[in-house]
DNA sequence: AACACAGCCAACCGCCATGTC
DNA sequence: CGACATGGCGGTTGGCTGTGT
């Protein structure tokens, strides 16, 4: 039987307010990020650890961007997820700003469907050729799960195994040539200022193209036919 | 105006990885 | 080397809001 991350009896739960928040942005000012665990009480919060630490990272942390996404971050998280699949930690940490939270969200609420009206199965990036979409219909599981029917997707389930990046629902898990060497030492969405540029977005491509991740198309071994996965690649 | 439904998103839960003793 | 503590991640849930009837 697993601890409970702490005493569930004592600890708020829900909404933050006003005054949790201000709480929670003073004591990390003061003392900085960490120690989740004796965070609260040092802080005078009644809310667990974890919940402390994920109020600050996907909601109270100075460097969010937040608001819309745009096009471009549209079609970089995209080509992420067809590399890395969900693997939100280490695609938003391309996304200065965005938080896995809300890059996972964007993506189940968005994109997901999205790809499904373009004929593009979300899961492998690949095209769908069974049965014709039904037009934006949710699916008719319960609320919350956004996996779409059987019919129209093949479930890619997911491996754990964070050594096996390219397995992970990755659409490129069956090519030929398996995913090119990609450096994925993405870790991770530093609480670092926010880019001051204009165009943050687009970083893959613009600003480090070779030292970060390879760009997917491009890696592509010349004369090699792209198959239907990196349609949008192009 | 009232109700039902769908979509969005903040927050929680449970598991896994890593660090420390 | 194993046990434990802690941090981090992805999946899921539940409440709020917008929209259609």
């Amino acid at each position: 039987m697993r601890k409970p991350c702490c005493d569930k009896q004592d600890t708020n739960k829900g909404a933050w307010s006003k005054q949790e928040d201000q709480k929670l942005v003073d004591y990390i000012r003061k003392h900085g990020e960490g120690s989740w665990r004796t965070l609260p009480q040092a802080a005078g919060l009644l809310r667990c650890g974890k919940s402390c630490r994920l109020r600050w990272i996907n909601y109270l942390r100075p460097d969010l961007k937040r608001g819309n996404f745009a096009e471009d971050e549209d079609d970089l998280i995209i080509k992420l997820h067809a590399l890395l699949g969900n693997r939100w930690s280490l695609i938003a940490g391309r996304l200065p700003g965005r938080t896995d939270n809300e890059v996972k969200n964007y993506w189940n609420s968005h994109l997901r469907r999205k790809l499904l009206k373009l004929g593009i199965d979300p899961n492998n990036h690949r095209m769908v050729h069974i049965s014709p979409l039904r037009p934006t219909t949710k699916p008719s599981t319960t609320k919350g799960n956004p996996n779409p029917s059987p019919h129209e997707v093949t479930q890619v389930k997911p491996l754990h195994n964070k050594d096996q990046v390219s397995d992970t629902g990755s659409c490129l898990e069956d090519e030929p040539r398996g995913v090119p060497d990609l450096n994925l030492d993405l870790t991770i969405n530093n609480p670092q200022p926010v880019i001051p540029e204009p165009h943050q977005n687009n970083l893959l491509e613009k600003q480090n193209p070779s030292t970060t991740m390879s760009d997917p198309a491009g890696d592509l071994e010349p004369g090699t036919p792209p198959s239907s996965t990196l349609l949008l690649f192009q």
